[in-house]
DNA sequence: CGCTGGCACTCTCGGGCTTCGACTGCTTAT
DNA sequence: ATAAGCAGTCGAAGCCCGAGAGTGCCAGCG
């Protein structure tokens, strides 16, 4: 497709503009160290390079600036993340031997760490409960018609969820319903337990007893992805990075929709890809944007993902290895526990 | 202080810069409605109103703005807040009453409530768990040697903190351990629950369940303040008002650091103030913003508060009248559970 | 004595103009 | 094919100037 020579300019002036954020032109390129040949040279094959497609000029008598597909072309030739800085390393290695405890506390920690390494806002997504077992369950009344069913997961995440009887209960119960239902689910994942026959169930029971349970199970069984838990930092590093307000505010809306990011994120894994460059997200609000993710392995299962928001003029190197990086000591730590 | 005059025009000054962010000369100001004396002596009295610090002026030859005084002045003799537009209770009404069941999910919704009634960014702290009382508590082994203990308290809200031992501990101690925990601390407060001399408890017990009990306890006594929830929204409403890139990467600095906004409204409520304008915040960093607080009263005790954070001509009134709305629905909401 | 109209002055903002410089594209020579 | 040179283009920066908004002050008026 190019030959070696274009691939060469066309990486130096994706290289430089994402330095400068200047329009890049054929002087500085010739002037680089890995190109040898003029600047006419170079303008040749500038102006062959704006004919497909990889660069564009703001205005005649401009630098060129990557497109998008310029851009593409240069994440594609990078092939994989590379190696990170020894300060960033050093960053990672104490934080994951520092870090135990509270998964929120965690994950939180984590996106602010992602943040500080690559100066860019760092999402991460906490695991799906989907796969964790339910390790116990417990029913709670607040008050006479309220109940509040309390899950601890495997993964030591906390679900809870209120329930709302139509009837007032006492905590005798309550209580027979706790164990009841303790019976039926502890042991089992969120997903087989939220698929029970609530039907196949009321042998036995009392009345009271039976219908808590049946509300109980219809709450496990409701909508899961309101539960992913996310974690945005370093959204202040991110938006000095861009140079009018408007255009912040967009993307801070966007970064406000938890679940937005979290469809934008997932959206990029399921394309297969782990950069997605401008609209190439899916979404408009974020033309100036690039998305780089990855997803964490938690024993032997993907469990969630990691990412980082930056403008299209990141540093995409830096950005990848980050994000791998901390995706894999991520998932081992999870994995321990 | 300052005569009838001096006020009005001081007022229909800090009024007309609110809405235009220009500054505002004689000639606005004397023909607005309020003011009926000639441009020049507008004129006059705005000089003096310079000289005693309410008013200032760009540049010779421009409108003046008003100072941080001339502010402070305008809000202290607004005279506390007043009342919502018909649209804005209207929302107000009807969001207070759909809501109902997770509070973390209603806190989060407030925040969203009050940044779309204000369009600056809101801050809802949530209730300081050391009121309520603790409705259940249940330790649940993760591996050997991690314990989770998970607290449900009357406020509906979770708290859980892992417990790391020093040794294996087996289901059944976990279990007897739970049990015991169970009948010292329920119905007692986080408070006082974390208080209980854990060296009187050792009698009877096998020393594994004894060992988990005191680690369980010394969890409890732990910093409770990092457990405040903090709830941040329409950061991307109150970019808007500012024109700077550099100033809003200062203020989501801030914002970001969820501690630090905690204990920027506590301060500015301890001094018993219900707004804070630009330096009186503290905060160098917030000096051409605003906060506008109201704690919310939960039966009968003041459980958190609520916020908006705004440029320094903010409008006043809307967000004084918003947040003292929504800070008693809240209380109110909150104290039926 | 306070208010007002008038006046001279100041300073910013925007338009128009010019210069400068950084580019490009093309043509021609090697 | 590559390089060198050259003419042309266009934005950015500087400058001037006039318009406009606003001020301060002063003298006169009720």
């Amino acid at each position: 497709m190019l030959d070696e020579r274009k691939a060469t300019i066309l990486r130096a002036v994706v290289t430089e503009y994402i330095e400068t954020a200047q329009p890049v032109g054929s002087g500085h390129v010739a002037s680089s160290a890995e190109v040898n040949v003029s600047s006419a040279t170079v303008r040749n094959d500038m102006a062959a390079l704006e004919a497909e497609g990889y660069l564009a000029q703001p205005h005649t008598s401009a630098g060129r600036i990557p497109t998008e597909k310029g851009y593409r072309f240069f994440v594609d030739q990078l092939g994989g993340p590379g190696k990170l800085g020894v300060n960033e390393s050093q960053q990672v290695r104490t934080f994951f031997s520092r870090t135990h405890g509270e998964m929120e506390q965690m994950l939180s920690d984590t996106s602010r760490l992602l943040s500080s390494l690559t100066h860019y806002a760092a999402v991460v997504v906490g695991p799906q409960h989907e796969v964790a077992t339910i390790k116990s369950v417990q029913l709670v009344g607040l008050s006479p018609r309220l109940v509040l069913a309390v899950l601890v997961l495997s993964s030591g995440a906390i679900e809870k969820h209120s329930i709302e009887l139509s009837a007032d209960a006492d905590d005798l119960i309550v209580n027979a319903a706790a164990v009841r239902l303790s019976t039926l689910i502890v042991g089992q994942t969120l997903a087989s337990a939220s698929s029970i026959d609530s039907q196949s169930l009321d042998l036995g029971e009392s009345a009271d007893v039976s219908t808590i349970l049946r509300a109980a199970l219809a709450v496990l069984g409701g909508d899961h992805r309101h539960d992913d838990q996310v974690f945005i930092g370093g959204t202040s590093d991110m938006v000095a990075s861009f140079d009018a307000v408007r255009t912040v505010s967009e993307i801070l809306r966007i970064l406000e929709q938890q679940l937005v990011v979290v469809s934008l994120l997932e959206d990029v894994l399921d394309r297969g890809l782990s950069v997605a460059i401008g609209r190439e997200t899916g979404n408009e609000a974020l033309a100036d944007c690039s998305i780089v993710v990855a997803p964490y392995v938690v024993d032997g299962e993907t469990a969630g993902s990691i990412g980082v928001l930056g403008p299209t003029r990141m540093h995409y190197d830096q950005a990848l290895s980050a994000v791998a990086v901390v995706a894999n000591r991520l998932g081992r730590t999870l994995s321990e526990g």
